[in-house]
DNA sequence: CCACTCATTTTTTTT
DNA sequence: AAATGAGTGG
């Protein structure tokens, strides 16, 4: 046995590893080695107990945690035994492992396996839509409150049939929910929930490909298991219904899913599903300082309903929290590049030390920039980053089309891009004949293309019929195309034929970010040229924020020392940073005004912050704010509930606690006009004058991000670091740190 | 049919 | 403040 295997552990984290048969339960605690113990047990069931990786699956919630397990264990078995036992583990999300499994029994369901899976943008699309066919007004039932509902009921397994019916609502629910079900399978396609929910009906109700799946998985292992809804649940205890392994990681105490219908009293309902399942408790804490883990003991304990726990640290006391009052969210944006700048030019850390968290999306916002103007390096976790701009779901869109030329939805987005002369006239003309012909549109334009004139449905076109099969003729290409060649070339035809690049690349700064996007695009199609475009669509499909972060075993690139990483509170599950910025500590933001009224929600907010306060090795910044601007007004606040159940010993306070009057109308001025703003943040290092600067007054110097521009002057603190005013002609005034912005000497 | 203007609206968190 | 959606003129 390799000794590196148990060596490292704790009496706990060991049991873990090695339990014997059966069910097992884990409470771990943050920080206390979860992913260690997971991937150690998955090293040892192949190992030690000549488990083949055939007979395991291994469930996580993002692709990322599946990735950082897949690495690790691969590292930890010894070379002799291949590779392919690692791979051939069903390793991967929840969504993931539907996924395949759904493919795989596709002739048991309504669908092709090649379906697609569609976003909660077409998902919201096709609703609308659904919507508008059954003649329901969509201003009082929103589209988005009718998907939550839809969503809520497939995560507690119902069909259509099975709605219950109390109100009025319901009712309306359920016609939208079952005329949504038939567009879906129309267009070969499954949305998020219907990965689980079906995957999950599917065992319940054919037992002989359950007994399949369960007989072949001699062993299940879960991560976050708290954040399991009940379709999960259902789909597990199917899995291990043959040999009755299962190996569930989670904490009651960082679920944080509940909207999602993520339910925590899964964890409880295990022990009593599983009567005599073994209970491990995970409680040495090896990330954070025990000023770090009182704080946030102190936070949590108030929740009722769990299982209590005592963290403990070897790591020492540490240094005490801080908490920071700002005026304003600009102040307090200001305060966290203001800090973060000071660490960066002492040399005491480096940009990747520090994270950025949040409670909302549009908080992100100011806080980039302030980074921005400070020329700080950052990355942002999920949001919209990429994979929801315009022009990259077009070309996903277009690419949709190619393989499943049946999804309305991709088609309607992309039938009139660029602009070709179909309009709304003209696609309610192809509706139609699609509908006569009992055919989808897809298929009618296919038609179309391939026999022009000759088409039964040419002149039922009218004179749109010529640009209706222009189009319909570029897809078949397309469609012909995918089976000759490969992802990138099909990908660069579509560009051309379509005339894509001119309509969104119109050589302003936003076009060439546009352009840039799609390259990125085309540049992840590369690693799908073997796989093809099924799986591409997939990834893409599946790919969650945190995905966005680059998994452990890369180093940040070699010139830069990484980046701040900013990112919302829920993206931080499962990260660890030294230092940790939590914002907005406001009544009303953090908790959530949204969970006000309902205690379950109040307890979620309270795990929420405990789950960011966790993230922090070794420094904790409780950031607020007492007004800040939404949707065009201020907003006044009080401080966070949260913030009064830490002790007071363990925090130092800067800020202002409470603003004079002065103040108030003082920074009224600073902040309240319109335009740029004059005291943004600018960072001052140290005035210890050095004589050897490079750049000098007079120079003329050229930016990658800004151009050409003069040098007014240029200064090096004590730590070498030199600091540059530059006028530049686009931008006008910046002050940079020389190290970061690259600036060729032009003259 | 399309591009532009004006009015209206923003539901926290995400696979 | 910004982004979407409806309505209008070309």
């Amino acid at each position: 046995m390799p000794e590196a295997l148990l060596d490292d552990l704790n009496p706990q984290q060991r049991r873990a590893v090695t339990a014997g048969d059966g069910q097992v339960l884990v409470l771990a605690g943050p920080g206390s080695g979860k992913t260690r113990v997971l991937t150690r047990r998955l090293a040892y069931l192949i190992t030690e107990r000549n488990i083949p990786g055939y007979g395991i699956i291994a469930v996580t919630f993002t692709n990322r945690a599946a990735r950082v397990m897949e690495e690790r264990v691969k590292d930890l078995i010894p070379n002799p035994l291949p590779e392919y036992q690692v791979d051939s583990i069903w390793l991967g999300t929840f969504h993931a492992m539907c996924a395949r499994l759904l493919r795989r029994e596709s002739n048991y369901l309504p669908y092709k396996s090649n379906f697609v899976i569609f976003d909660s943008d077409d998902q919201e699309s096709l609703i609308k839509r659904a919507i508008r066919e059954l003649n329901i007004d969509d201003k009082t039932h929103r589209p988005g409150a009718i998907h939550a509902s839809i969503s809520a009921a497939k995560n507690d397994l119902l069909l259509p049939e099975d709605m219950p019916v109390r109100t009025y609502r319901d009712e309306v629910v359920k016609r939208v929910y079952t005329r949504y079900q038939q567009m879906l399978a129309a267009n070969n396609a499954v949305d998020f929930d219907d990965l689980l929910m079906v995957a999950t009906r599917l065992l319940q109700e054919q037992p002989g490909v359950a007994e399949r799946y369960a007989r072949r998985f001699q062993h299940v292992l879960v991560d976050e298991f708290q954040d399991t809804n009940l379709a999960q649940y259902e789909l597990l205890k199917q899995l291990c219904s043959y040999h009755k392994n299962i190996f569930v990681v989670g904490d009651e105490d960082q679920s944080i899913y509940r909207w999602r219908g993520a339910d925590y009293r899964n964890v409880q309902r295990f022990e009593s599903d599983f009567k005599g399942c073994e209970v491990i408790l995970l409680e040495q804490n090896y990330r954070s300082t025990q000023n770090v883990l009182d704080a946030a003991r102190q936070v949590i304990d108030r929740n009722r309903n769990r299982t209590p726990k005592h963290l403990f640290t070897a790591r020492g006391t540490g240094g005490k929290l801080v908490q920071y009052t700002a005026v304003d969210d600009l102040a307090e944006a200001a305060y966290v590049v203001d800090t973060i700048t000071q660490y960066l030019s002492s040399g005491r850390a480096k940009a990747s030390d520090f994270a950025v968290m949040y409670r909302t999306n549009a908080q992100s916002r100011l806080i980039e920039e302030a980074m921005m103007h400070a020329r700080l390096p950052y990355r942002l976790v999920g949001a919209l980053r990429f994979y929801g701009r315009r022009e990259v779901k077009d070309m996903i869109a277009f690419l949709r089309l190619v393989e499943n030329p049946s999804d309305e939805v991709s088609l309607l987005r992309v039938i009139g891009v660029p602009p070709r002369g179909i309009g709304e006239k003209t696609i309610t003309a192809l509706q139609s004949a699609a509908f006569r012909a009992g055919s989808s549109m897809g298929e009618v334009l296919l038609d179309l293309g391939r026999r022009g004139e000759d088409s039964p449905h040419w002149a039922e076109m009218g004179r749109s019929a010529p640009v209706l099969a222009d189009f319909g003729a570029m897809l078949s290409d397309w469609v012909a195309l995918r089976e000759q060649t490969s992802l990138v070339n099909l990908f660069d035809r579509i560009i051309n034929d379509s005339g894509y690049e001119k309509y969104i690349n119109d050589q302003t700064e936003e076009g060439n970010d546009r352009w840039d996007n799609i390259q990125e695009l085309r540049r992840l199609a590369y690693d799908y040229l073997e796989k093809g475009l099924t799986e591409f669509l997939q990834n893409l499909a599946l790919v969650s924020d945190q995905d966005t972060l680059p998994a452990e075993s890369d180093q940040p690139s070699k010139a830069q020392q990484g980046a701040v990483t900013l990112l919302t509170l829920h993206a931080a599950k499962g990260l660890e940073f030294n230092q940790v910025f939590i914002l907005g500590l406001d009544e009303g933001l953090l908790p959530h005004s949204r969970s006000r009224d309902d205690p379950e929600e109040m307890a979620e907010e309270r795990r929420l912050f405990y789950v960011g306060m966790t993230r922090a090795k070794n420094q904790l910044y409780l950031v607020r704010s007492e007004r800040r601007s939404n949707y065009g007004s201020w907003e006044y606040s009080e401080p966070s509930r949260f913030l009064a159940d830490i002790d007071e010993n363990l925090v130092i306070s800067q800020g202002k606690r409470t603003s004079s009057r002065r103040e108030t109308l003082f920074s009224d001025m600073r902040w309240s006009t319109t335009g740029v703003s004059t005291t943004n943040y600018k960072p001052q290092p140290r005035k210890v004058e050095l004589p050897d600067t490079k750049y000098k007054p007079g120079m003329r110097v050229r930016s990658a991000a800004w151009g050409e521009g003069l040098v007014l002057e240029s200064k090096v603190d004590s730590d070498g670091e030199e600091t540059v005013d530059v006028h530049f002609e686009s931008v006008g005034f910046k002050r940079v740190l020389a190290s970061l912005a690259n600036l060729v000497i032009i003259q």
